[in-house]
DNA sequence: CGGGAGTATAAAT
DNA sequence: TATACTCCCG
């Protein structure tokens, strides 16, 4: 993940830190590392779709987490991802391919009832699924955390954000397990953060600054760092076989100019190097510098900095690649967590979330989980409807259930955890929730319109649809879309993107059934993965 | 010999 | 998933 052996390299740069060093300041999360280290205890139930509560404990991992800062007293600003950019998308291929594996093999050694070997298995299968940052996100709002989806990737989004005054919005600090955000150019990173708030940190000016150290970065640039992670392998290019970090680091050092460092390259590995490499190499190298992201104050996107007078000249089809353009409106609704990126639906309309709780409510009926349905039955009292700013947050304090925020109970419980080593032992055992609330997510009887059920169980009842339960294609979705969304106004415009999205993914195809996605068309396949990563 | 690429194994929860 | 170890190539 991220740029190749980077953090390996930067070693003699990090930092042990702890995160009190933050205290009164901004920190942005990427959402989507403590989502996936959070998803580790319960890999099983997610991955088997289980109805146990376990399966919400990622839940539990990530607001212990949002605790610790409250409790230093930062202010925590979680960034999600949006949507994926093209380029990415053979990395996002190959991780959902051994995703997939390791699910089979989990699947067969379950069979086995080798119920250790499968859990390992599934800890390498699991997925974060949009409808998962959901659920997180409706906990965010009703603790009133600041949140934001990032149109495209969360990386560009923080290393922005940490780029602006912390006056205006800016944060002082990221919090991640990605490299990426060293080659965003992101001021202050910090890796490896502990449920103590002990991590390593790397503050990207010093790098600089630093002399007498190796790897030596004297007088490198953000570009030429940039450049380097390029060269070393990311997410959105490959390296040149026999180009790793270290070679890549040499080039740039020695030549102190990208292109220079490609003329170079070709003349030195011309066999090697792939016909496009150059301009693969550009591109990637503008995302990390120009990638869009969302403008809280504009509400609208705009890029990470002001396009270069090369860009400028360029048609918006060919700037694409920076993640495509997309209209303000949309973009606040999926920014404010109301509209998955993924397919451009709105969150609480079918997503999974139907799939999830209707057995759970019906195979167990607790007093207080019946309260719970009876809420959501009652959509006047827990409806968010999307593109609604002033129900927002509103949903889980209306409900009496999730009313009285077991957060609460876990920040004072922190409280001790972090207070003297002698307590923690004790304060471990109360952090441990023994009463789960059950989290509905706004009405999952609503959106059952007739014969929508049965379609949906079909793709239930497929083991290998996984792809057409997470990502339901076309005929439901769409028939749904229309009914539901006419109730606002404002619509057209959601309408009218969605149409031109359907354009350009389905190539116009029939709406008509429940389409399997078919493997063999690439275009087709990658507009399927929400937001991957192993 | 250094570095890259591939493989093993432990850690975290 | 990350780090350590090993092999092989220039």
């Amino acid at each position: 993940m991220g740029i190749k052996d980077l953090l390996k390299f930067m070693k003699p740069y990090i930092e042990p830190i702890h995160i009190k060093k933050y205290a009164g300041k901004r920190v942005g999360i990427d959402a989507y590392s403590w989502l996936h280290k959070g998803a580790y205890s319960c890999s099983m139930e997610i991955c088997l779709d289980a109805n146990s509560e376990k399966k919400l404990r990622y839940l539990d991992y990530f607001m212990h987490r949002i605790n610790l800062l409250k409790h230093y007293n930062i202010t925590p600003v979680v960034v999600f991802d949006g949507g994926s950019i093209p380029c990415k998308a053979a990395t996002q291929y190959e991780r959902y391919r051994k995703r997939q594996t390791n699910r089979e093999l989990a699947m067969e050694k379950l069979k086995e009832g080798d119920v250790n070997a499968a859990s390992e298995l599934f800890q390498r299968a699991v997925n974060i699924t949009p409808f998962m940052a959901y659920q997180l996100i409706q906990i965010l709002r009703s603790e009133s955390i600041e949140f934001v989806v990032a149109p495209y990737e969360a990386d560009a989004q923080l290393a922005y954000l940490s780029g602006l005054e912390t006056e205006k919005d800016g944060i002082a600090a990221v919090i991640t397990e990605d490299s990426d955000l060293l080659a965003y150019g992101c001021q202050a990173t910090i890796f490896k953060m502990d449920r103590y708030g002990n991590g390593e940190e790397i503050i990207l000016d010093k790098v600089f600054d630093t002399v007498d150290r190796r790897p030596s970065f004297q007088n490198f640039s953000k570009e030429l760092f940039t450049g380097m992670c390029v060269l070393a392998g990311c997410d959105f290019l490959p390296s040149i076989p026999g180009i790793g970090i270290v070679k890549a680091h040499s080039f740039v050092s020695k030549y102190r100019n990208n292109e220079r460092v490609l003329s170079v390259l070709k003349l030195e590995k011309g066999s090697q190097m792939p016909e496009d490499y150059c301009n693969s190499f550009r591109e990637a190298f503008a995302v990390f510098q120009y990638a869009r992201i969302y403008d809280t104050n504009t509400k609208s996107l705009k890029h990470m900095k002001p396009l270069s007078q090369t860009l400028l000249g360029s048609s918006d089809k060919d700037l694409d690649f920076l993640g495509p353009e997309i209209p303000s409106s949309i973009a606040s609704a999926i920014a404010e967590g109301n509209l998955n990126p993924a397919n451009m639906e709105a969150f609480d309309r079918f997503s999974s979330s139907g799939l999830d709780l209707k057995p759970l409510i019906k195979d167990h009926c607790t007093p207080k989980k019946v309260v719970a349905i009876v809420q959501a039955k009652h959509p006047s009292s827990c409806f968010v409807g999307p593109f609604s700013n002033e129900t927002r947050g509103v949903v889980m304090k209306q409900n009496p259930v999730l009313g009285e925020s077991k957060y609460i109970h876990e920040a004072l419980a922190l409280q001790k955890l972090v207070s003297s080593p002698e307590v923690r032992e004790e304060a471990k055992e109360a952090i441990v929730w023994s009463d789960i609330p059950v989290r509905i997510s706004k009405n999952p009887f609503k959106i059952e319109a007739k014969g929508m059920a049965e379609e949906i169980s079909i793709s239930v009842e497929d083991e290998n649809s996984i792809m057409s339960l997470e990502f339901p294609d076309n005929g439901i979705s769409k028939k749904r879309k229309h009914q539901e969304i006419n109730l606002d106004q404002g619509v057209t415009e959601v309408e009218k993107f969605q149409e031109s999205v359907d354009k350009r993914t389905s190539s116009g195809k029939g709406r008509g059934k429940l389409n399997k996605p078919k493997m063999s068309n690439q275009n087709t396949i990658f507009k399927f993965f929400s937001r991957v990563q192993v």
